[in-house]
DNA sequence: AATTGTGAACATTTTCACAGCT
DNA sequence: AGCTGTGAAAATGTTCACAATT
């Protein structure tokens, strides 16, 4: 038997998955904007990727186009949503509304991007209770309460570092198996459960070192100062 | 000739440069606690990496331990933030004080990690004149004066999604070479500068896409739900 | 005895080139 | 004629195993 083609066993490279959910928010752009159809490259353009890589991408979830015409938007769109398991609104929970964490819960965004925060949780009593992008935030003691509640399974935490773990090992106790981390820790988890770290320092530090590198031209031995 | 070794020349790779960002958060921790020295496996423990990554990861820096005992927590520390520009601390703006932008504007750990915003901007007048995290902010028309008064090259942009681009625009123009992008539409920008995206949205949807393929078994041409 | 540094094997990801449809 | 879909090639990144060193 030859590999398969089944969409439904075909596995997805993880960097693949990353850019369908950066080519479904061009397509809702598209689609907002009354656009039919788009071709590879002026998706790829809008998306900031090479074209071919694109078709290979949007291949692995079996052809998606018209060959000669380009991809229809309404439909791919709909597809990609499927494949990424945003169809119909996933529920989540945030930890930590400092700044960071109230930016965020009050981001309209999500919700036109398939997720809707159930549970927003904070330590200080002095925050619980307040109404942010329309939800009441609870005292974090109530973190197992509403991720069984709801049944979550993603959560968000931007609490201080300090406390980061600890929050976790309660979420994962609690149920929760895909985490978005926003403090600046590196959380331990069991196997199986899936952790995406966002660094802001981490960020700028990549940005400086390939700034520094701009400015320094190595020609042979020499070290050249531009 | 055979290849250089010289750390001058050598390249280092962009996936080791994001992890070089991690370890020199780690080590700081242990400096702080004031941890003399340190092995690879507990440092890659730290990071969430795979130990012999870690090593070759430092490798590219050169020879930076002592076999048979570790690494020298201070001088590695040292030596990462030299390797990464981050030395003495380097000045940036910040465009977009809306929720996200305050709160990482008021985050008070930029500053211990080579970080200094010396412009904070914004559109809207109402927000100009407030004093975040000891910066005040400024018209969104001082971005040009701001960037060359400090001689910026490096800019964070949070502002709403319609306007990034043009921000964007201008921060090139300006002299900006490189961006780190929170608003959710890819950047366009010429050779040179280097953006840096980065998207709770899609953060989310690469969990949800992982999460979804957790609850799905496939055994021969079955998929079978636990 | 313990731990680093690294070549070689392996895996993944990106790019290319072009066959295959409409 | 134009654009998609994809195998093959190239590049990049990760893991392993072990020699080298203290």
């Amino acid at each position: 038997m030859s590999e398969s083609r089944d969409p439904r066993t075909r596995v997805i490279p993880e960097a693949t998955v990353a850019r369908l959910a950066v080519y479904l928010r061009v397509l809702t752009g598209l689609a907002d904007a009354g656009r039919a159809s788009v071709s590879s490259g002026e998706l790829a353009s809008a998306a900031g990727v090479n074209p071919a890589g694109l078709r290979k991408d949007l291949s692995y979830l079996g052809p998606c186009g018209v060959r000669g015409v380009g991809y229809a938007v309404p439909a791919l769109r709909e597809r990609l949503a499927r494949a990424l398991g945003v169809e119909q609104s996933r529920s989540c929970v945030l930890v930590g509304m400092g700044n960071l964490g109230s930016a965020l819960a009050g981001y309209a965004g999500f919700g036109t991007r398939g997720f809707s925060f159930v549970g927003l949780l904070d330590a200080d009593p002095a925050r619980v209770g307040d109404v942010v992008g329309g939800t009441v935030v609870r005292p974090v003691d109530d973190l197992e309460e509403v991720v069984a509640e709801h049944g979550v399974t993603i959560a968000v935490v931007t609490t201080p570092a300090p406390v980061a773990q600890s929050v976790c090992d309660r979420l994962v106790d609690a149920g929760v198996r895909s985490i978005v981390n926003f403090a600046p820790v590196t959380l331990q988890v069991p196997a199986g459960v899936d952790v995406r770290q966002v660094d802001l320092s981490v960020e700028l530090q990549v940005l400086a070192f390939l700034d520094q590198q701009k400015g320094v031209q190595v020609v042979g031995e020499q070290v050249v100062l531009p």
